[in-house]
Order: structure tokens, then C-alpha cells, then sequence
DNA sequence: TCGATAATTCAAGTATCGTCGAAATGATAT
DNA sequence: ATATCATTTCGACGATACTTGAATTATCGA
């Protein structure tokens, strides 16, 4: 990742009603939520949220697939992960200093 | 750490300078880079990072501890695994779907 | 104490963001 | 085809963020 996505995705993270968004799709996982039904559940308005969903989806942090009628939102998790690596990328020179800032486990989904 | 903590931490880091300078003080570890180092490093004014200075220790993503004329900052490396935490909280229901992106280590430095 | 260095605070201008209702688009069922 | 449901796009307003130079505070050396 490079320092303008990561900007993209922190700016997208950085708002109340987008975080409690993407929250909420982190724990629907892969299955994801419906536009409607994420409306309903934080309260918003349908105009807002369409504009935050396009904001995260922007900075690749979720995605959009189609099913009928509704717009089915979830998380793209690599992203976050790509996220996490940049902020901790070569933390304190490279020494061993404090690991849990810094995981590396690569076995994703 | 609450919603409110996530998102300021979010703002802090969603700027191209603020992120410039917290990985420039990951990276340097814990100990840390004059005010001045900072500014000649990345060529900003000292009154924009004093700015995104005091921006980010509000947040809580930096500390601040003086040295002589100094004034050094460090990251704060608790508030990131925090911030991590909190994303990636509950993942997926629970479910075990992305080990990834939801690190358990605990072992600080 | 005086001057120099290190950094912060202040004030003002420009730009960008977030909200809402109304209107438009896309998909489905009859 | 047409009515309906789900969601997005548009337009306009108010609020907040970023930048910069000038003034201020804090520390040190002579």
C-alpha cells in the first residue's frame, strides 16, 4: 500500500457514522449487509449512507455485489491488513522492539 | 477503546503529513525525534507540525517529553494496537474466517 | 540579564466535508 | 408495460480543517 490509499482509507475510517458502517460489515463478514438494512440498523438517512458506502467502497475498504434488488455491502478485509503493514512498516528500525505493533502473520481468510 | 478514541485516532492519521510524521516516529522507536529533525526531514513549516503535532498527541497516537531545548516526540504504540483491536473487534461474528486481520497477540514490548 | 535558539499559539483566508430533501436510476413482479 | 421498491445522484447550506507569517513562550549559553 502506498501513503495516498492509506491516507484514502484512514480519511474513509475517520467519521463516526463510516466507522460504525464498517464495524458493522467486519462483523456481518462475507456475507454481508444489504444497504437498506444498514440504514435501518445505525439510523440514517438513505441519501447519507449511500454517500459514506461510496466513500468507503473509494478507499476499497468494502465492497458492492448485487443480489435482486438490494445492494449487498461487506468488508474487504486485505485492505485493512494492507493498512495495518503500512502504519507498523519497519517499526523502530527494524529492531525487536514491540512486536504486537507490528504482526506478521500472513495466513489470511 | 470507544468509538469517539477511534475516530479521532482515524482524523489524526488521515492526512498526508500526520501520516508522514507518526511512521516517521514508528520507525524511530522509542526514541523519538525533535520537533525540529521532524520538520527538516519532511520540509514543513514549524507552525503547520506544530499543528499536526499537537493533532496527533490529542489523539493519543504520540508523546510528547522535552530534552534540553528539544522538544521530542515518540509514538505511542498502545494507542495503534488499540485502534487495531477495535476494528477488527468481533470479526466476522466470531466466526473463525480472517485470523488476519483480527491479531490476538498481547505481548507488548 | 541579554541574546539566541526551539517550538507553539494566534488570526485570517481558502478549501473541503457532511447533511438533507427532492429527483433520477435500476431492478422486480404483476 | 407499469407500478413499486431499493438505492444513488444532485444542489445548496453550514461547519470544520489546513496553511502561513507574525507574535509569544520556554530554555540555554555567555
Amino acid at each position: 500500500m502506498k501513503s495516498p490509499d492509506a491516507v484514502a482509507a484512514l480519511a474513509a475510517l475517520a467519521h463516526e457514522h463510516r466507522l460504525a458502517i464498517y464495524r458493522l460489515l467486519v462483523q456481518a463478514g462475507p456475507e454481508g449487509r444489504a444497504a437498506g438494512a444498514i440504514a435501518e440498523k445505525l439510523e440514517l438517512a438513505a441519501s447519507s449512507l449511500s454517500f459514506h458506502l461510496a466513500h468507503l467502497t473509494r478507499a476499497g475498504l468494502i465492497e458492492q455485489r448485487r443480489e435482486s434488488r438490494s445492494l449487498i455491502y461487506s468488508a474487504d478485509f486485505a485492505t485493512m491488513n494492507g493498512l495495518v503493514g503500512f502504519l507498523t512498516e519497519n517499526c523502530c528500525g527494524g529492531a525487536r522492539c514491540a512486536p504486537a505493533a507490528a504482526p506478521k502473520r500472513r495466513k489470511a481468510s
